[in-house]
DNA sequence: CGCGTTTGACCCGCGC
DNA sequence: GCGCGGGTCAAACGCG
């Protein structure tokens, strides 16, 4: 992507905390966010040394069963976190990713409206240039050892669209929620270093259950959020059944201590320069102001900037 | 017939 | 202005 872009995946992108306590499971706990997900998680699997993890996040008695006809085809190696940062819990499975790349006053504005407008436009594609930029939802991506692509993860996707992707032999899958008025989409593609991951980002969130998720499975959602607040996780397929505060996901023992990067290197995980560059860790403690986990969503970049 | 996929064309933003 | 690359559209097609 462009350079604007990627200066403010710096400047906004926050919040990354990593556990290696391995609890219920799970080899991971933690979240970051990245900008352009598909890109710069590109190497995460690689970074973080993951190579084949058991334990499906789906499989979790705490996850919800997301995809009882078919089970995931696939290893999960990171998972996304919630819009607002409502983390993956301290016991999910892997690490998440979010990115939010709309941050400005547009921000605010209701995800559906945003989504219709934006498919106005869309529809009406003669009468162009709407001057206004193209809003975009926030996005989440994670990746998935897989040897599907397209991993079920109990919403119904349709396909709306496939493009070669620019130094990789792999193409993009461009996947759109088939249910009327729900306006998430979702990108697939394989990492061109690792056929084997695959790298899925979400973007928008999802305005009504999953088709496909017990009933129960919901429980962590806030209520009277219309599916939006609470539900983006859950909208992604993420084991929401508990939902901790973000403080409660800060404060976890082990964390690594990374803010800064290198703290990561010397903790065996290497870091390439560019990955450096796109991702921000933090301290426990001042993860949420520093790296404005959950206000980087809602607060325009050039603000957050300032506690620089 | 309904739904999902495929695929070429088109749109759009951005850098040069 | 032009070209490139990412993203989307929509007609054609396949399948159950």
């Amino acid at each position: 992507m462009e350079r604007n872009e990627v200066i403010k995946m710096e400047e906004t992108i926050g919040s990354s905390l990593f556990s290696d306590h391995i609890s219920d499971g799970y080899p991971f706990s933690g979240i970051f966010d990245i900008y352009e997900g598909e890109k710069s998680s590109l190497g995460f699997a690689e970074l973080l040394g993951i190579q084949d993890y058991s334990p499906s996040l789906f499989d979790s008695p705490q996850a919800p069963s997301m995809a009882p006809s078919a089970p995931l085809p696939a290893t999960t190696v990171k998972e996304c976190s919630e819009v607002l940062n409502q983390p993956a819990t301290p016991n999910s499975s892997s690490i998440s990713s979010a990115s939010s790349e709309a941050v400005n006053d547009e921000q605010t504005k209701p995800v559906d409206q945003e989504g219709e407008q934006q498919e106005k436009t869309k529809k009406q594609l003669k009468p162009k240039k709407t001057n206004q930029k193209r809003q975009r939802e926030p996005r989440f991506a994670f990746m998935t050892k897989s040897e599907v692509d397209h991993l079920e993860d109990g919403y119904r996707w349709r396909k709306y669209g496939q493009k070669a992707v620019k130094n990789s032999p792999y193409p993009r899958s461009y996947y759109r929620c088939t249910t009327a008025s729900c306006n998430v989409k979702k990108r697939v593609e394989r990492s061109f270093t690792d056929r084997s991951i695959v790298v899925t980002t979400y973007e928008g969130q999802h305005s009504h259950p999953s088709p496909v998720m017990p009933r129960h499975s919901l429980a962590g959602v806030q209520p009277g959020s219309g599916f939006s607040a609470g539900c983006a996780a859950a909208s992604f397929a993420l084991p929401m059944a508990r939902t901790l505060s973000y403080s409660q996901q800060l404060h976890q023992p082990s964390f690594i201590n990374t803010s800064s990067p290198s703290n990561l290197a010397s903790d065996g995980l290497i870091l390439s320069p560019g990955l450096r560059r796109d991702i921000r860790f933090c301290t426990p403690g001042s993860a949420f102001l520093r790296d404005h986990g959950l206000l980087q969503d809602i607060v325009p970049s050039h603000m957050l900037k300032e506690e620089e």
